[in-house]
RNA sequence: GCCUCUGUAGCAUAGCCAGCUAUUGCGCGGCCUUGGUAAGGCCGAGGUCCUGGGUGCAAAUCCCAGCAGAGGCUCCA
């Protein structure tokens, strides 16, 4: 009996029914294969091929490749595990960004256990032990299974009616597979962090401890990923920070940033990039206060849901809030007179500070923190304008995303959630608008469904940062509920009163965690737009000083962020100190320069610009802040 | 809030199964060098070893509690 098996090439070749992918690679002299797909179904490379199909053989280098690698080695992992701590109770082993963990019913690891695992893996791995996929009925497998209560919820819940396992030594793992053919093709793993996980994600279960690994098929592999990381964190934002003197942090008021002078010039920067759009978009900024009397939370429905996240206090035995959020004052003052349908959308804009009393273990660098300022503000419009409006704040988004800081983003549609306020149908609307505005602007997203708030569906757009964790910075949320909840109306064309629909977005989202998404983004070299530092005059000599303070004058005339460098210390040593500061610009003047009238320029890089008038130099400058490249 | 780990000059570190004046580098200050594009030389100052308590003849070192930080989990912008 033959079959027959076509290629990704498209070429075909008759084989003894029966084979495996195994035997077809070997044949054909194709090394390292890790898995394979028979058709669009992901196998072990040791299955069966029974009838005619389509074969993929695939390497490591494939993300499905690496999904199978990777779960064997989490597999590895486990027996270790379960050699060395009896009784340890294994419940699941999915893979994660760049490799795979396990979370594990156990005692809490130390870094002494990894090492005992690490080394019980190197044996297992060179004792190549064969794996091999096991299928047993559902009752045979609870049998198998017994000892373990995780497994046994597994197989339970499980809607099929066999559940497979694998077995490599002694060792057997209830688990769909595929897997790799052997244990010792995972030739290089490391295992590179613990941590506590709740089983299922929920809070009130049982912890577990959770350890994550890396592994690849070579060495080499893996020291390079090791290298990448390490470069990774030299990006880390919170190092830089420190380093350039953009911020920093204090044991008395953990959660909260002091930014240094550095850091302040990006933070009005930024701001002053976005008042400027708000003045040719139509918003109209508004100074709203820290502190508000708890009536205003009760109306809000904040005190009743986020007391916990708020700072409160009692004044002359009044309770008292800081404001986590805008949005009930400027329902104020949407409400403080009759608002006509001829003003709406209305648009009104705050960059007032915001305070969170977020959990202490969430808190970390200037991405978590609990004092805060957005870009933020509410549109108040009716239902039919909803898509306009929308599709114009996408058009800002990309303006920003795109076009100036070139952040590499994901976006999301949250929709209609269980629990939901307003009419199916309002919902719906609501939805396509929110649809139809990011294909219009040829943005492309996913869709988390019933992951909305419960007063309205949202888009969240998340970046990443230098070690690849995301981060939500821009929010786009329809809000069907607030308006109404706390009374906001305006007179219709009907001469009647009718409820707006309030549209909460930030773009930039917190300035502070902006701040450090982007420090990471350009790994501290900023753009000179919004670089703190943008040029340093270096002297070569004490009596050149007169001509540096002359250029630093004319210059900061036009607003260039300049200094003057003049301590007696070698043009070798200041350049260096320039360039480890990411100066943008390192301008050097001597006996030339001074005569001349010239400055000679290169760059933090150390790419040479070269020698030419002050005032091009300067015309130059202007220029390119003003294109923000 | 939960789990693990960490906390030594401005920064980065050594010391940590207790034992002499707490190590080194960068930075900082002074002097010399008067200099032309990635670290010139010499000298010097700088420490509540996170805080509080305990054990010991003796604690940076061991134990307990607290605070802060890191990585996750759960939350969340």
């Amino acid at each position: 009996m033959t079959i027959s098996i076509t290629f990704p090439d498209g070429s075909t070749k008759n084989y003894k029914k029966g084979t495996t992918a195994q035997k077809i690679a070997e044949e054909i002299g194709i090394r390292n294969v890790i898995a394979a797909k028979h058709d669009s179904e992901l196998k072990d490379l040791t299955a069966p091929i029974e009838k005619d199909c389509k074969l993929k053989l695939l390497k490591f280098e494939e993300p499905e490749g690496k999904e199978v690698f990777w779960h064997t080695s989490a597999h590895i992992m486990a027996q270790a595990i379960n050699r060395l701590y009896p009784g340890a109770k294994l419940t699941i082993g999915p893979n994660w960004e760049s490799g795979f963990f396990y979370d594990i019913d156990m005692e809490p690891v130390t870094p002494e256990d990894i090492q005992r695992i690490e080394k019980e893996m190197e044996k297992i791995v060179s004792e190549n032990f064969t794996i091999e996929r096991k299928v047993y009925t559902k009752e045979k497998a609870l049998e198998v299974f017994n000892s373990n209560p995780y497994k046994v919820e597994l197989i339970k819940e499980s809607k099929e009616k066999e559940a497979s396992a694998y077995m490599q030594g002694e060792f057997i793992d209830l688990c769909k597979g595929p897997h790799l053919p052997r244990t010792g093709l995972v030739k290089a793993f490391k295992l590179v962090k613990t941590s506590g996980a709740y089983w299922k994600g929920d809070q009130k279960n049982r912890q577990l401890q959770r350890i994550y690994g890396v592994s690849f098929p070579e060495k080499k592999q893996l020291t390079e990923y090791l290298t990448l990381i390490e470069e990774a964190e030299k990006r880390d934002h919170r190092v830089l920070g420190k380093r350039l003197e953009l911020f920093m942090f204090h044991d008395w008021s953990p959660g909260s940033p002091i930014i240094l002078p550095k850091g302040t010039i990006i933070y009005n920067t930024l701001v002053e990039f976005i008042r400027n759009e708000y003045r040719k978009r139509g918003y109209r900024e508004v100074i709203t206060p820290q502190l508000f009397n708890k009536s205003l939370w009760e109306l809000s429905g904040h005190w009743q849901h986020y007391k916990e996240n708020m700072f409160s206090m009692l004044i002359d035995s009044e309770e008292y809030s800081l404001k986590p959020m805008n949005c009930p004052s400027h329902v104020l003052i949407f409400k403080s007179r009759t608002m006509s349908y001829r003003e709406l959308p209305l648009r009104i804009a705050d960059f007032c500070y915001l305070h969170r009393n977020e959990l202490k273990g969430v808190l970390g660098g200037m991405t978590r923190v609990r004092k805060f300022s957005q870009d933020d503000a509410h549109i108040f419009c009716t239902q039919e304008q909803i898509h306009t409006e929308v599709t114009n704040l996408l058009d800002f988004f990309k303006h920003i995303y795109i076009d100036t800081f070139k952040l590499p983003f994901k976006a999301y549609i949250s929709t209609k959630p269980e629990k939901a306020m307003g009419s199916a149908q309002k919902w719906e609307e609501a939805e396509n608008a929110l649809k139809h505005a990011l294909k219009k602007n040829s943005i492309d997203f996913g869709i988390k469904e019933g992951e909305g708030a419960f007063y309205g569906p949202k888009i969240d757009i998340f970046v990443k940062d230098s070690l690849g964790r995301e981060w939500q910075l821009p929010t786009l949320q329809l809000d069907f509920q607030m308006p109404e909840r706390m009374g906001a109306e305006y007179e219709g064309a009907d001469g009647k009163k009718h409820t707006p629909v309030m549209i909460h977005r930030a773009l930039i989202g917190t300035f502070e965690r902006f701040i450090g998404v982007l420090t990471e983004h350009y790994a501290g070299k900023f753009p000179l737009w919004i670089s703190p530092e943008q040029a340093r005059i270096l002297t070569v000599a004490d009596r050149f000083n007169y001509y540096g303070e002359e250029v630093k004058k004319e210059y900061e005339a036009k607003g260039i962020r300049v200094t003057v460098d003049s301590r007696t210390e070698s043009v070798n040593y200041k350049v260096r100190e320039a360039q480890i500061d990411y100066v943008n610009y390192i301008i050097v003047i001597g006996e030339k320069e001074a005569t001349a009238g010239t400055v000679t320029v290169r760059t933090r890089e150390n790419q040479i610009i070269g020698t030419m008038s002050k005032q091009e130099f300067l015309s130059r400058l202007i220029k390119e802040i003003y294109c923000k490249e």
